[in-house]
DNA sequence: GCCGTTTTCGGCCCGACTGTTTTCAGTCG
């Protein structure tokens, strides 16, 4: 069972492995482009594979197709195993140290014999790299630098949660730098991906030298790795890559638009710009024989080529450059924070939560929210001190009360996150779930299970007419937990007929829904909710990152139950009991 | 290796920084 993300692996396996043995550059690219494209995309490749589809995706021609077809029959691909035999595991690897690329790494593979990270270690250590054609002590040295920072981190990746707020206090450190103008993070933090490799910092100012200074010498600088005059780049005492890039204010526009990427979606524009006479940098657009024109927004970027503004989140080139071409503009009108009414995933102490209900309630209330719904544990999440149906009725009684006293301003609703059994049984009884405004169902227990049987399990669930939502349904945790191996078109299926809400769940250890799933589930007709699943008031903030998340997703508000008005949400509940 | 309202051949994004060199290769994003 060949997945997408093993599937991407192994084509930019294959990139890297013909990269050293300097194989034609556009044909790697073409395997890292369909890399790419494979760990995006939003279904199994293997249905696609199965419905003899392969031919319809962009950057999927006819080799890697046949590529993809052996794998899927064969488990295998002779192809790689060849180009294995040729270059070594080991040697593939040393593609990952910073500032080894594939022609340093053929040179010290061919002339020291060097095939893994350890023998690099120990030649660079007995100063036999400095000999090497182009390379010196100083480069040996960056090598070591590299192999160690390598070994330092875990994943490369760390989760938007943890550099979002970095990246904030970055930009308003320096806000205030004599000559700023404008200052913003970029890259895929701006996109809003939920894994983040490193934070980018543009600035627009007149006095590049004055701001790279002020970077450099910020308290959470553990290493400077580089400084030039407009560039500089930093690691963080929190071990986090920091590169900061500054403009002349006309250039704003292009360098924001350009920085921000992805990279797949600036190639495609760059070749819109070209067939248009333009070559496109990071300052503007420049005819051919012609001067720069710079531009001080992306929107006049984008104008200029024939497109429509596009928000970050869908700079990912998954169709939105098609969306956004003037005249037939088909962007969607996203979904944002301020649509939110409500939010309904959050716990209180009657389950794990750090706070009653009358602290989420009003938490929740000043963040200008409508309606919450309250969701503790049912009963056999033990460890979590889950709701028996006596201790659900007594909640219910409390969530009257502090209703009562705020005065009919704002509204808690009492729902539960029942568990999902095992075998798809809820773990309440339904007279207890029928008493609930809103129920969500969660997995929480046996994740590993097989696809049929956990798709089952679920789809169970969702048949229960007590049943409105399905919580963080692959039970994921970014760097931590592999998601359910779920039949997930079957899952959004069965969502879609049942009108069962399915959650992006904003904890941004989670983020679950993720952007393709949620992007397909809505594709094929699914409701959503975007919830936090706060365990105290603060945590009510992490909304921001569902939204990303949904964003990414292509979401558009009517889809998603807690922008409805109260009514509009009470009424689906109880049209979803009487089905 | 992919792709095509110019193309089934001939293209395929573009620049900063570093270090090693005295004009540029390698890496990165």
């Amino acid at each position: 069972m060949l997945t997408n993300t093993q599937l991407a692996a192994l084509f930019a396996d294959i990139a890297g492995r013909e990269d050293i043995l300097g194989e034609n550059a556009f044909k790697i690219r073409a395997y890292r482009n369909v890399a790419e494209i494979i760990d995006n995309f939003p279904r199994p490749m293997r249905d696609v594979w199965q419905a003899g589809a392969l031919d319809g995706v962009p950057g999927i021609g006819k080799e890697i197709a046949k590529k993809i077809d052996e794998l899927m029959r064969t488990g295998k691909l002779d192809y790689f195993e060849r180009l294995r035999a040729k270059v070594p595991d080991g040697v593939a690897a040393l593609l990952d140290v910073p500032d080894l690329g594939p022609k340093r790494v053929k040179l010290i593979w061919e002339t020291l014999g060097v095939t893994d990270l350890d023998a690099l270690e120990a030649a660079a250590q007995a100063g036999k790299l400095r000999d090497l054609p182009k390379m010196g002590e100083k480069t040996e040295q960056r090598i070591l630098a590299g192999i160690a920072s390598l070994r330092r981190r875990a994943t490369g990746r760390v989760r938007l949660g943890d550099a979002l707020p970095v990246a904030r206090a970055i930009v308003e450190a320096l806000r205030d730098v004599p000559g700023v103008a404008k200052i913003d993070y970029a890259g895929s933090l701006r996109r809003g991906r939920e894994t983040i490799g490193d934070i980018d910092i543009v600035v627009a100012t007149t006095e590049p030298a004055t701001v790279g200074a002020a970077f450099r010498a910020l308290p959470l600088v553990a290493e400077v790795l580089g400084a030039g005059p407009t560039k500089s780049s930093i690691r963080t005492t929190d071990n986090l890559q920091v590169d900061l890039r500054a403009v002349d204010p006309r250039h704003w526009g292009a360098t924001l638009q350009y920085f921000t990427g992805s990279q797949a979606h600036n190639i495609r524009v760059r070749a819109i710009a070209q067939q248009q006479g333009l070559s496109l940098n990071e300052y503007g657009v420049t005819p051919e024989g012609g001067e720069l024109i710079p531009f001080d927004t992306e929107e006049g970027l984008y104008a200029r080529l024939g497109l429509a503004w596009i928000p970050p989140e869908l700079r990912e080139d998954r169709g939105e450059i098609e969306a956004a071409a003037l005249g037939a503009n088909r962007l969607p009108k996203l979904v944002t924070a301020k649509a939110l009414r409500g939010d309904l995933q959050m716990h209180t102490t009657w389950s794990d939560g750090e706070v009653d209900v009358m602290g989420m309630a009003q938490a929740a209330l000043a963040l200008g929210y409508e309606y919450i719904l309250i969701t503790d544990h049912s009963r056999s999440l033990g460890i979590a001190n889950g709701l028996t149906p006596e201790r659900l009725i007594a909640q219910r009684a409390e969530i009257d009360r502090v209703n009562r006293d705020l005065g009919g301003r704002f509204r808690v609703l009492q729902g539960v996150e029942c568990e999902v059994l095992s075998d798809g049984a809820l773990d309440l009884p339904d007279e207890a779930l029928a008493a609930c405004d809103l129920v969500q169902a969660s997995v929480h227990t046996s994740l590993s299970q097989a696809r049929e049987r956990i798709t089952a399990r679920a789809l169970r669930a969702i048949g229960n007419p007590n049943v409105h939502i399905l919580g963080h349904p692959s039970g994921r945790q970014i760097n931590a937990r592999e998601p359910a191996d779920y039949d997930w078109e079957a899952l959004f299926v069965g969502a879609a007929k049942a009108r069962v809400a399915l959650e992006i769940n904003a904890n941004p250890e989670r983020l679950d829904l993720n952007d393709t799933h949620a992007r397909r589930a809505a594709e094929l007709g699914c409701l959503l909710t975007i919830s936090t699943d706060a365990h105290s008031p603060a945590m009510l903030a992490n909304m921001a990152y569902g939204v990303l998340t949904a964003r990414r997703a292509w979401v558009t508000p009517d889809r998603v139950v807690n922008t409805w008005p109260l009514k509009k949400v009470l009424d689906w509940a109880r049209e979803r009991r009487t089905q």
